[in-house]
RNA sequence: GGGCGGUUAGCUCAGUUGGUUAGAGCGUUGCGUUGACAUCGCAAAGGCCGUAGGUUCGAGUCCUAUACCGCCCACCA
């Protein structure tokens, strides 16, 4: 007989070593042995890529959402006998990383600049490979059940050359295009960003109302408002409405530039708004998008006068070489001397801001690679609306085709050295460019040896984008790509559903001609327990790990999953994973005490099947969760799946079915034999749909669940079709619903009358405040229910510590016990001596409160029998209602003679 | 300016084909520890389901309006 489990689960004794033994035994991945368990290649896959982390970053609640999610749906697929695949990898991150030993940098007194490209690139993998991994360490310990031996990072060889070819294709395409654009520069980080990575914040500004005066009358002038006046210095327009009758007679007129003297036109365009400032706009159209669109339609002049750090350049006359802000204040003090100032106000308006580092973001011209969209994002929506692709929740659905209905191209140069380079050489001879998949020697035009390669690399989510199919093999038609590609569900944050997940839908449909994957499961954001947004610099971060060492993975996991709904933000606490660590050992005290019972079960029945109602309500209960779970499962609904094994493992298993079970195992033979048995298989059954959210605390108990049936001479089946013990749980069957049969919901039924009349018993003894320990009679009328609890007494004893010796069930009694406390429970009347001298004024008046609720309800009843409702309901909702009544009413009549 | 989400017990949240006494965890109160579990058990208190209309025999659930909180998108100087 094996030693004794200990009493709390040992989680941090378990989890290493079973993840270790899971991968060591190849349970991880479909691998093209075989003979390992998982893998199928009759069957479609499923498969997952992972939302690669940062290769440098480290692990938070996010990450521990995602992969408890992901690996949930991994778990449950493999279960199911569906050929598993879990990509993992990770991201270079070209910012973030960049940014970072940017930094350890200036802390040792240079910068890249300093040391240069070659160098820095060389500094920057060592940083990657000395903490990269790191993360891909914390993800283990979550339990991921990936499939290492895939592992990918985006700068891998073999991704570099998915990039390459990407870019290429495109370009033969005509689809991507350089040429100067305005764009969003970032001065600090002296890169371009896309649209996507600049975010816009409401700030107090001032808007400064000053005068643009006419080159041929020095006295007159149009009042302009600005809440930028560096840029000025970059006008080349002053615009008003055409129908503006302050300004239309200007129309045509030349003003001055304040400061520089240059001389530049009044326009007209409707797009000025009259209402507006002073309703006449300077025109910058170098530094403003709109002013960038309207020069062009006026084909005004572009004048750039800012350099990449936002100090003014050789444009800005005196100011030349002045940071921008300093030039504002000083250009409007100029201005201020020189009268052509009106005033300024404090003004609300909205400044874009880097997505990191939250700088000032300028709006700048500039020469940069881009991504004609149209036509991917054309096929990118289709594919949604034809529903190829599906977006759980729904509602993203339209947040997606607004983002894509108005895209616009997309900028994936820039000016950083941590990244994939662009596959451009350019010619000094001949001034062409080269573009091709393999480092070219010469020019392909001229011949010429004297090329150079573009300076800058891509967008990270150029190559994020590639990730589903480039992870697999592409562009090679390797076998995984074959096989594994389309992916089956892409479940990631919705705050990257632009970023990340439609440009894979758009590369992947442009690439592979295919969808990607066919479902797009969006989490929410992971908050603190007050909905906070968890941030390190406020202190109310919560790490994973601190909470995985003091609760177990398998309490955070299940937190997770539990705590959360597809698409809305979960709030996280401590509190919540302690209380999720307490389930863990209720699971595996559960455990323990199953074990005991089968270890000491009798080897073999004498006697056919004879199941308690306690079994046989168990058992229907069990059907019914594993219907329930499945159906949610299909939905996505996994919080709600794995409530509701919660809720029946311990409100039902633990707190009835096991309470009943000692009883049963208390009466030997075969009694105790089938107790054991159908505590084995509730048991193997719940391990394994909890397997998915709990794997290690599962997984361990469900192998002593299996040593100790296996070792017991009777050889206790498990909960699947087989009669065999798989090898371990995280390839076990899962539990396959059946349909649903009649006596399930008698049984239930019947079974509530019982658990109904041991809660009322219970109830009167607290109230009452008898010791729990002392064991009372009881005088039960039962009517035709007399059989029924009979048979049922010693559970009803057992459970609500009656005395069995001194019961008395009777059909009818005329005589009824006097000074008792009287119950009555579906018709059955139930008397119990809870103290020498009962207060009959208290306990009559107890039971004519009681008698006027049900009252209340049964004329409630009544009125609503007697209403449309009896008509017009379906006759199944109406039979349950009269049912419902006739109880009551039952009921009333009972207590009406108890108070006599 | 457009769009989305939230509003349910003291706190944090579930509640997906509308079915008639609305659930959980934590917290609170009372009782209880010699064999599954004090990381526990038994029991109790606690809710005009934001507000106002509407549809329906029936609404936390569907529709309309509205308030507050939050988020996303958008070029008003």
């Amino acid at each position: 007989m094996a030693t004794p489990l200990p009493k709390a689960y040992d989680f941090k004794a378990t989890e290493q070593e079973l993840y270790q033994w899971w991968n060591d035994q190849g349970y991880f991945g479909p691998s093209n042995d075989p003979k390992k368990p998982n893998f199928d290649p009759g069957k479609k896959p499923f498969v997952i890529s992972i939302p690669p982390p940062n290769v440098t970053g480290e692990l938070h609640l996010g990450h521990a959402l995602f992969v408890s999610m992901e690996d949930l749906m991994i778990r449950y697929m493999r279960m199911k006998g569906t050929p598993a695949l879990w990509v993992p990898g990770s991201d270079h991150a070209g910012i973030a990383t960049q940014l970072k030993v940017e930094k350890s940098l200036l802390k040792e007194g240079t910068s890249r600049e300093a040391i240069g490209r070659k160098e820095f690139l060389q500094r920057t993998w060592a940083w990657k490979e000395k903490y990269g991994g790191m993360i891909q360490l914390q993800i283990r310990r979550l339990g991921a059940s990936c499939d290492w031996t895939r592992e990918r990072f985006t700068l891998d060889e073999r991704l570099s050359k998915a990039v390459r070819e990407a870019f290429v294709r495109l370009y033969e395409k005509g689809l991507i295009y350089r040429g100067p654009r305005m764009i969003n520069w970032s001065p600090g980080l002296r890169t371009a960003v896309s649209d996507l990575e600049v975010e816009y914040s409401d700030e107090m500004g001032t808007l400064y109302y000053f005068k643009y005066v006419f080159a041929d009358e020095p006295e007159a002038f149009i009042p302009v408002a600005t809440t930028r006046p560096e840029t000025i210095l970059g006008d080349t327009a002053v615009c008003v409405h055409p129908d503006d009758d302050r300004y239309k007679k200007y129309i045509g007129r030349k003003v001055v530039v304040p400061i520089l003297g240059r001389e530049i036109p009044v326009i007209a365009d409707e797009y000025v708004t009259r209402e507006f400032g002073t309703g006449a706009l300077k025109i910058t159209p170098a530094h403003d998008p709109n002013d960038y669109a309207l020069a062009h339609k006026h084909n005004l002049e572009f004048i750039s006068m800012l350099d990449e750090s936002a100090h003014v350049n050789e444009n800005g006359g005196p100011y030349q070489g002045m940071d921008r802000f300093a030039c504002r204040k000083k250009l409007w003090e100029d201005m201020q001397e020189k009268g052509l100032v009106i005033k300024e106000e404090p003004y609300k308006m909205t400044v874009p801001r880097s997505q990191r580092g939250g700088e000032l973001i300028e709006p700048m011209i500039s020469t940069q690679w881009f991504i004609k969209i149209k036509p991917l994002a054309d096929a990118a929506l289709e594919a949604v609306r034809d529903g190829r692709i599906k977006i759980v929740p729904d509602r993203f659905t339209k947040v997606y085709y607004n983002w894509l209905e108005n895209i616009q191209d997309w900028c994936i140069s820039r000016q950083l050295w941590w990244g994939h380079r662009i596959p451009v050489w350019y010619c000094d001879d001949c001034g062409k460019m080269t573009v091709q998949r393999d480092d070219p020697q010469e020019c392909m035009h001229c011949h010429g040896k004297n090329i150079h390669q573009d300076p800058d690399v891509l967008d990270t989510w150029f190559s994020s984008g590639l990730w589903p199919f480039s992870t697999l093999g592409w562009p090679e038609k390797t076998p995984d790509l074959q096989y594994f590609y389309p992916t089956s569900v892409m479940e990631t944050g919705y705050d990257i559903l632009f970023f990340w997940v439609a440009r894979m839908i758009m590369f992947g449909l442009e690439f592979t001609g295919q969808v990607p994957f066919h479902t797009v499961y969006l989490h929410g954001l992971v908050r603190d327990e007050h909905g906070q947004k968890m941030s390190k610099s406020k202190g109310v971060a919560i790490d994973p790990l601190d909470l995985m060492n003091e609760f177990s993975t398998d309490a955070l996991r299940f937190t997770m999953l539990v705590g959360s709904t597809p698409g809305n933000d979960t709030n996280v606490s401590a509190k919540k994973v302690e209380a999720n660590r307490n389930f863990t050992n209720k699971v595996w005290n559960a455990g323990r005490f199953v074990i005991g019972a089968l270890e000491q079960a009798p080897a073999a029945p004498e006697s056919a099947h004879e199941w308690t109602l306690a079994d046989s309500w168990i058992w229907a209960r069990l059907q019914q969760l594993v219907r329930d779970v499945e159906r949610l499962f299909a939905s996505y609904q996994f919080g709600e799946a794995g409530r509701q094994i919660y809720e029946f493992f311990w409100s039902e298993f633990a707190d009835w079915y096991i309470e009943i079970a000692k009883l049963q195992l208390s009466e030997k033979g075969d009694r105790a034999y089938y107790t054991a048995q159908t505590l084995v298989q509730v048991l193997d059954a719940c391990l394994r749909m909890l397997h998915p959210y709990t794997p290690y605390v599962t997984e361990a108990l469900w192998g002593h669940l299996k040593e100790a049936a296996k070792e017991h001479p009777a050889n206790f089946k498990p909960f699947n079709r087989q009669g065999a013990w798989e090898d371990a749980l995280i390839i076990a069957h899962w539990p396959e619903p059946q349909e649903e049969e009649r006596w399930e919901k008698d049984t239930v039924d019947q079974f509530g009358i019982i658990q109904e009349i041991v809660r009322a018993i219970r109830n009167s003894r607290a109230e009452k405040q008898i010791t729990p320990g002392k064991r009372i009679s009881a005088t039960f009328i039962a009517g035709e229910k007399e059989e029924f609890i009979r048979s049922q007494l010693p559970v009803i004893a057992a459970l609500a510590y009656l005395d069995m010796d001194t019961i008395m069930i009777q059909k009818s009694m005329t005589e009824k016990p006097e000074g008792q406390t009287a119950l009555v429970i579906s018709g059955i009347e139930i008397y119990l001596p809870l103290s020498e001298l009962v207060d009959l004024d208290a306990e009559k008046a107890r039971l004519e409160k009681e008698l006027s609720t049900i009252e209340g309800e049964i004329k409630r009843l009544e009125n609503l029998l007697a209403s449309p409702f009896g008509q017009k309901a379906p006759v199944a909702v109406v039979e349950k209602e009269r049912q419902k009544l006739e109880g009551y009413k039952e009921t009333a009549q009972k207590i009406k003679q108890q108070v006599k």
